[in-house]
DNA sequence: GCAAAAGTGTTCAATCTACACCCATGA
DNA sequence: TCATGGGTGTAGATTGAACACTTTTGC
C-alpha cells in the first residue's frame, strides 16, 4: 500500500480594523481578504495566508502575511484555532493554524489596496473559499468575548487616545450602547490605562485627557502563554 | 538550493483525572504520560500522541490516542493550542496540535497501566520531553479558568452525582475551599444540572439527591465551534 | 451666555459572601 | 438522642446600571 501524503501545513490570519460605515451609526469591523489566483476556489475571496516556511515561527508567519497584505503591523496578535478537517480543502488535506489580529484603524490603510486585496465589512462578507466564513465567525466571537473581560480594544487606536475614543471602539465591537460614565469608571479602575497628563486642545468643548495603555498588565490577557506571543 | 523539509504534524493530548492523594486533603489532578522509546528524549516521559494519519480528524486522533493510552473515553475534549516553535524538537521540526481532555475518575483506571504508561500528579511532574512541561502548565491554567465560568467539572464524575461530589471536584481543581451553601445555589441557578429525583441511600446521614448533567447547555461552553467538537 | 462633550455623584437593584440554623438519616 | 453531612435563610458588603448633575472649553 502507498502511504497517503502527509497533510500540508498553512498559516492564515483574520485581520480586524475599525472603519466608519455609511450604513451604521457605529464604526464597524472590517477585514482584508485576498482573491485566489488558482484552484481550488479560483477567483473567490479568502483569508490571507500561505504555507508555513520550514524555519519560521507560527506567529511570525502570521505577522508577515499581515504585513504583506495590508502593509500594517499588528497591534495585537493571538492564535485562534487550528482547523484540520480532512474534507475542508478539495484536492489535498490542509491543516491551517489560524491567527487573529487587530490593527490600528488608519482610514487610508483600510482603503482598497489592489486588485487582489480588498477590505470587507465583517458582517457582510461574500461567500469565501474553504471554510473561511466559519473561521471569521469564530474570530468575531472571540474578539467580542475578549473585549468584555480583557482590555485589548486600545489596539485599534494609536499610542495615546481619549476615553471617548476607547468608548467608541467598545461600542463598535460589541454593537451596543455603553454608558459613558460607567465605562469611564470601569476602565479607570481596571488599571489598564495611564493618564499621560496631556489633553487634546482645539475641540470646541472641554478638552479631554489623553491616556496611554499600561503595558505591565498585558500578560494577563493571554494567560501563561502570553509573554512569548508577540 | 534544496527545499527544507516541511514540518511534521503531530497531535498530543493532556488527559486529566482526579485521584485521592495521600499528600493532600483535596483530591488532586493526575495525568498519564508515556515513556519515549526512541530519540530524541529516549527514556523520558512525554504526553501521549503521535503523527497525524492522513485521513483522520484532529479531535478523533486525540481521542484515539487517549483510548490507546488509558483505555478510557474522554468525557470532555477540546483543542488547547498549537505549538510550533522551530526549535522545540531537536532533529526536525514538529508542529503539535494539542488537545486537553477530562476523563471519569475511576480509581482503578488511574492505577499503573504498564511499563511505558504511568499516571503522575499534575503539580509534581518530572522533567518531560520537548516543551511538554510548559504545555501541561497551560492546560492546567485553561482547566482552572474554565471550571470557574463554564460547567465542565461533571466530566470527572459518572452519569449521576451528588452536589457534594461536584463540590469536591471544584475544590480539587481550584485548590481552594468553596462554601457548600453558596456553591449549591450557584450551580442550581445555572441550570446546568437536573435533579433525577433519586437519592443515595445507605449513608449514615441525610440521603443526598442525585443529579444529572443537562446536555442542552453544553454548546455554550465552547462558543460557536462547540457543536462540531465531540 | 450657550452648546457640547468631559467628568462626578447618587440611587436602586442585583449579586456575592459569610455564617447561622434547620433537616433527615444511621447507629 | 447524637453525630454527620444535606440543605435553607438571611444580613451585610460589593458590584453594576441608570441617570441627574456639575465642569470646562470654543464660539
Amino acid at each position: 500500500m502507498t502511504a497517503p501524503a502527509q497533510a500540508t501545513l498553512a498559516v492564515s490570519t483574520v485581520i480586524f480594523a475599525l472603519r466608519s460605515d455609511a450604513e451604521s451609526d457605529f464604526k464597524t469591523l472590517w477585514l482584508p481578504l485576498v482573491r485566489r489566483t488558482r484552484e481550488p476556489f479560483h477567483g473567490q475571496w479568502a483569508l490571507p495566508g500561505g504555507g508555513l516556511p520550514a524555519a519560521e515561527e507560527l506567529a511570525t508567519a502570521a505577522a508577515r502575511t499581515l504585513r504583506g497584505t495590508t502593509g500594517l503591523t499588528p497591534k495585537y496578535l493571538e492564535q485562534l484555532y487550528t482547523f484540520g478537517d480532512p474534507g475542508r480543502s478539495p484536492g489535498g488535506r490542509v491543516v491551517s493554524v489560524v491567527y487573529w489580529a487587530l490593527v490600528e484603524s488608519d482610514e487610508a490603510a483600510v482603503a482598497e489596496v489592489g486588485d487582489n486585496v480588498q477590505w470587507f465589512p465583517a458582517d457582510r462578507l461574500p461567500e469565501l473559499a474553504f471554510d473561511h466564513n466559519r473561521i471569521v465567525e469564530y474570530a468575531l466571537w472571540r474578539l467580542r468575548t475578549k473585549v468584555e473581560y480583557s482590555r485589548i480594544a486600545h489596539a485599534f487606536l494609536g499610542e495615546t487616545f481619549t476615553l471617548a475614543q476607547l468608548h467608541d471602539v467598545h461600542e463598535a465591537v460589541l454593537q451596543k450602547a455603553l454608558d459613558p460614565a460607567n465605562f469611564r469608571r470601569t476602565i479607570e479602575s481596571s488599571g489598564t490605562i495611564v493618564d499621560t497628563g496631556e489633553r487634546v486642545a482645539g475641540t470646541r468643548h472641554r478638552p479631554p485627557r489623553l491616556y496611554r495603555y499600561n503595558d505591565s498588565v498585558r500578560a494577563v490577557d493571554l494567560g501563561p502563554l502570553g509573554p512569548s506571543i508577540g
